[in-house]
DNA sequence: CGGCTGAGTGATTCCCGTTTAGTGTTCTGC
DNA sequence: GCAGAACACTAAACGGGAATCACTCAGCCG
């Protein structure tokens, strides 16, 4: 009678590992590896080295590596999006609200200093449409939810130049000017980052609104 | 007597270009391919083929493509420094040379995308610092140019909110994420550039100096 | 003539993302 | 209870990037 050798056969593969949890896996080390090392450090052999596993199987849970660190920042894209729908939500003034939003973009921004690159310094060239389609889609709601208080501020009468839509642009992206800066040339010489941001907001509030 | 052959005797080759005319047609080809298709189109073989010669030879003149590419850019961003050093000579007040020199600054980027994108937008990661040096030199140069007028309007006490580093940093910073904006996501519906500016340079400058 | 030097080359190396063909295990329908 | 589909996975390879290597010319100088 033999004996059935079931397990010990040849397991130098992972135990069937269910699919969809293996899935989970890749994420939690491909985020790891790309916190630290950014999106061209996260390599498909690195990522599937963290999970002890062929770079090929990579390939049967996700379309590419794009798909990867797109769906990694998606969710921190959430996580700002609830930011934004939480202060949006309390009961005060909208230039605070405005104040609050950008300051949370500006932290959210420095700590998550890869995925705010990947999402909005780069020109997304190498990224076909479809699947960077639902980051942008994220990211518009994002913009959508900070436009509403400066449209507020706007019925308000108290914009003191440009519409609704140019005054939240320039929000945004004099925000986003300095801490895209500040994360890729963080050896320069910088005042302190906090400072700064103050001083931005300060100065962009108080020349875009009256009081 | 035999007849000395010269020229035609095995001339796949290129005719011997006295080695340093040879590296302004290098770089010649390589500006109009980085210009068209940015860093990562302008590949090695790509610029080696438009100049007619092989892959390697582009060793011989550079020590490496960022060398090529970035003196490129140290060009562009010289032209920038003249335009500062020019608008600096301009006998007019502070603001306006501020403004003058912001506005310079965000036609700059929008004319010189790839350029602009190299120098400001990109971490400098795979970049060696002494190859990425003699830019940031220039890069510094451009903003103490640009910081001395802020200094003026500061020692007006005409600053609001900061000290002058800090104004002449959000100042940059601010125009810088606009431009940045609107290269990386063109197809973002955004608002007139020409009035984004206007908006931008209004608010910021109305916010952070008194009249 | 002989040796030196600088410009240029093809082959090669290494790393990247991705594809192909195939292997072993488990699940399912008959 | 068993064939075969489905699944999770792998080794090998591909093509395309940057960079390096050993080598070959051509011209020149003594």
């Amino acid at each position: 009678m033999t004996v059935v050798l079931k397990k010990p056969h040849k397991s130098a593969r992972k135990p069937k590992g269910d699919g969809h949890l293996r899935r989970g896996e890749i994420l939690a080390a491909a985020e790891k590896i790309f916190i630290a090392e950014g999106y061209s450090g996260a390599t498909i052999r690195k990522i599937a080295d963290a999970v002890g596993v062929s770079s090929t199987a990579l390939y049967m849970h996700f379309r590419d590596k794009d798909q990867i660190l797109l769906e990694i920042s998606n969710d921190a894209i959430e996580r700002l999006l609830d930011l934004n729908i939480q202060i949006a939500s309390q009961p005060i003034d909208p230039v605070s609200r405005v104040r609050l939003m950008l300051e949370a973009y500006m932290r959210f921004a420095l700590d998550n200093p890869n995925t705010y690159q990947l999402v909005f310094c780069s020109t997304g060239d190498h990224v076909s449409a479809d699947k960077i389609g639902e980051t942008m889609a994220l990211g518009d709601r994002c913009f959508e939810k900070f436009s509403e208080p400066v449209h507020d501020i706007a019925a308000q009468g108290r914009l003191r130049s440009g519409s609704a839509v140019q005054a939240a642009e320039v929000l945004w992206s004099g925000c986003h000017g300095l801490v895209s800066l500040l994360i890729t040339k963080p050896s320069r010489g910088w005042s302190e980052p906090e400072q700064l941001m103050k001083v931005m907001l300060d100065g962009l509030l108080h020349g875009l609104v009256t009081d």
